[in-house]
DNA sequence: GAGAGAAGTTGATCCACCTCAATTTCGAAC
DNA sequence: GTTCGAAATTGAGGTGGATCAACTTCTCTC
């Protein structure tokens, strides 16, 4: 493969990235050509920051493959992750659009290929396109909602609950019918995600696991009774 | 005052709220004067819900005057206070544009009048004015950024320190040089929206009397040593 | 200005979760 | 396989803030 070759295939999964974003969705194929020549692919490895807190926001990013997590951190060593950005999905864009410097750590949890869109072109693309503002306005509404959701679980309901229907809502089903969940990264940072320490996070599993509700096979967790579970997920963990 | 005056005068009112939105801003005339033609306004006394959590939402609210608050509750009697709405500020516009039932209470605090535009005829200003989508979006992100700050207070951060923080952040200066706040509804509200009991609240501020960095008469609360409080909101109750 | 309900305060007690510490298990490198 | 650091588990003990309960102080109404 020459580096012609190369180059135009880059451009072209570039573009197929950009158009695969729900945001994109709607857009004209000439736009997204448009996007696609401002755009800059960007390669970090594992454990490498995408950008830390204070750090300006040239634009958003969109990862193509990999994982980034995005948190807080105080001044000691402690962390909350607020969300994990995975393929197809996006970040920075509120952030972008306010030019104030970036408020959360972004850390790359696996080798990731990110999009990074600079905000001119995206500016641009606003002007000219309102389907395109609509679903970016669609976008930011979505994750407000889920920022909204991580709120309610974490100031209204106990930790049992949280790690419930965090399993609940991640439940992907095989063929033969069992509900399983396989944990995106490592439990620490699916702690954290859910408010809690690393330790309390294994003995609230090890709790469930004692009801009978899920089997835990390293990051592997099958969920024996989904109903149970549900009825923790939603009025806590007394007999009803 | 006949019939006709106060239809006229109504409506002026009512276009008058609108155009001091921040995101109306920079609207022309017209479209203010057809999102006013649209609007509907709402006169709600203390105490009454405007929406209830799975209601559908018409479209979105502006405060011209009064106070609302928006809340999460559990099936038992517990809330958590997100955010209160004061004159010139809105809220429903991201749960409007997800088409999703409200996913909060929203209850006045006090009698209030508010603006509701419905969704039609925004969606239709978005169409025609890019700028009106910037701003909205703008709006939005800084909507989610306070969000992002709220989580960050209440997993990071004691409760000290939240109220630390709160009070800096509503400080308002006298004349005098002397800095006071002037708390916007009961405590137990506020307490909820920092994330703690009343009766916590009320201890926490006694800690600061105690502690000699402010005064509080009631619902006004002297700031006796800004820079002490802003030491605490920053780094913790312990001794620098 | 008297009465009643809401808001706020204060004290005593409790508990969900954290912290610290000691192992154990995993997984990648060689 | 062997090794070594990261991740996970488990136990013991501590704590911030919640809960429960009694009481006081507003604030509004009549």
């Amino acid at each position: 493969m020459d580096s012609l070759t190369e180059a135009r295939r880059g451009t072209t999964v570039l573009e197929g990235v950009i158009a695969n974003l729900p945001m994109f969705r709607q857009a004209p194929r000439q736009s997204l050509a448009e996007l696609a020549r401002h755009a800059r692919s960007q390669q970090v490895s594992r454990g490498t920051a995408v950008c830390r807190r204070g750090d300006p926001m040239p634009g958003f990013y969109a990862v193509a493959y990999g994982m980034v997590k995005l948190a807080l951190r105080t001044d000691a060593g402690e962390e909350k992750v607020l969300r994990l950005v995975g393929p197809g999905e996006t970040f920075g864009e509120a952030v972008m659009f306010l030019e104030k410097p970036c408020p959360v750590d972004a850390v790359a949890l696996a080798d990731t290929l990110l999009v990074m869109l600079p905000a001119a072109p995206v500016f641009a693309l606003l002007e000219s396109d309102p389907r395109f503002a609509r679903s970016l306005i669609a976008s930011l509404s979505q994750r407000m909602h889920a920022l909204v959701a991580d709120v309610e679980a974490s100031s209204l309901r106990g930790g049992l609950q949280r790690v419930a229907a965090y399993l609940d809502a991640h439940a992907e089903s095989r063929e033969d019918g069992v509900a399983r969940v396989r944990l995106p990264t490592t439990k620490t940072v699916i702690a954290s995600h859910l408010g809690v320490t690393k330790e309390t996070f294994s003995r609230l599993l090890r709790e469930l696991a004692q009801l009978g509700l899920i089997e835990v096979a390293r990051r592997e967790i099958t969920l024996l009774d989904r109903a149970g579970l549900d009825e923790i997920a939603r009025h806590g963990p007394k007999p009803h």
